[in-house]
DNA sequence: AAGCGGTCCTGTGTGC
DNA sequence: TGCACACAGGACCGCT
């Protein structure tokens, strides 16, 4: 499932593709994809825009558009947005087609149909339920260590759940919630306004060396990702507990334990991370 | 007010 | 071998 490393490795290969290329037109295949506008005028506002520049805010894409139009995605659990020349086979799932002016297309497929897609004039984007409300980027320069822990201790949230909340920290999903907590050896069932001065400090590194080492990497297949050109990542080799249950702790041998955490799977070596 | 659970959706894995 | 069903989960929404 695509989260910020992901989003941010789509973004880099699209971006080196599709810069500067316009739109020729627009099929769309699954009517309740587009979020907004209406479909006739999805179609008719696309058309002719030429593709400024890529950004991703947590785990949406934004296109920009000329025109000041910017065409927001999330992907959510299965989605996918690939490059390909229009003559390459139309895989199963695929939802969306943009066709190029150099021939090529711009697909979203998704299996689950979970992602969505919307294209606002960039003054609205602050309108957009999910994207208005995100927390902080953690590469920002204002996500600090004191914004954490002032976070953290204003709640008695169960650490996990705390990390999966978009609207505090953008970007983290269910995988990468997982490999920080490991990093920062914090058991993931702590509550937030209990964490220490030194958690806290290890919680923020994890959060930004994991996440970078997602993104050098291309980041994580499980099962559905690949980047903008079709190719998964690599982060998956590298997981150290997700995904790992009744392995053994890379760094203590002991078996990899699974919990379930607000309705999802969390895997911790209840060693290296125990209370 | 925070937090839980239902909802959307289909491929995959498991058990009988 | 084939069927039925639980499970996977990101974000939104409604309820407590």
């Amino acid at each position: 499932m695509p989260e910020l490393p992901e989003v941010e490795t789509i973004k880099r290969t699209l971006e080196a593709r599709i810069k500067g290329l316009s739109v020729v037109s627009a099929e769309i295949f699954l009517p309740k994809l587009i979020r907004m506008p209406g479909l006739d005028e999805f179609k008719t506002l696309l058309t002719g825009r030429k593709f400024q520049g890529l950004d991703r805010r947590g785990k949406y894409l934004l296109l920009h558009l000329s025109q000041g139009l910017v065409m927001v995605i999330h992907l959510r659990m299965t989605g996918r947005l690939v490059y390909l020349p229009a003559s390459c086979e139309v895989a199963p799932h695929t939802h969306l087609i943009i066709n190029l002016d150099d021939g090529c297309q711009l697909r979203y497929s998704d299996i689950r149909r979970f992602g969505n897609v919307s294209l606002v004039p960039a003054a609205d984007l602050n309108k957009l339920p999910g994207l208005c409300s995100l927390g902080r980027e953690p590469f920002d320069l204002e996500f600090t260590r004191g914004y954490l822990l002032k976070q953290l201790h204003s709640r008695r949230v169960i650490l996990k759940t705390l990390l999966l909340d978009q609207s505090f920290i953008a970007g983290l999903g269910n995988i990468y919630a997982d490999e920080v907590l490991f990093r920062a050896r914090i058991y993931p069932q702590q509550r937030s306004n209990a964490l220490t001065q030194r958690q806290v400090a290890r919680l923020f590194h994890a959060i930004r060396d994991v996440l970078s080492e997602g993104i050098k990497n291309r980041g994580t297949t499980l099962r559905d990702y690949v980047d903008g050109e079709g190719m998964a990542g690599n982060y998956q080799n590298l997981l150290k507990v997700h995904n790992r249950e009744n392995q053994p702790c890379a760094i203590c041998s002991t078996n990899i334990v699974r919990l379930r955490i607000s309705g999802r799977s969390t895997y911790f070596c209840p060693y290296c991370q125990r209370m």
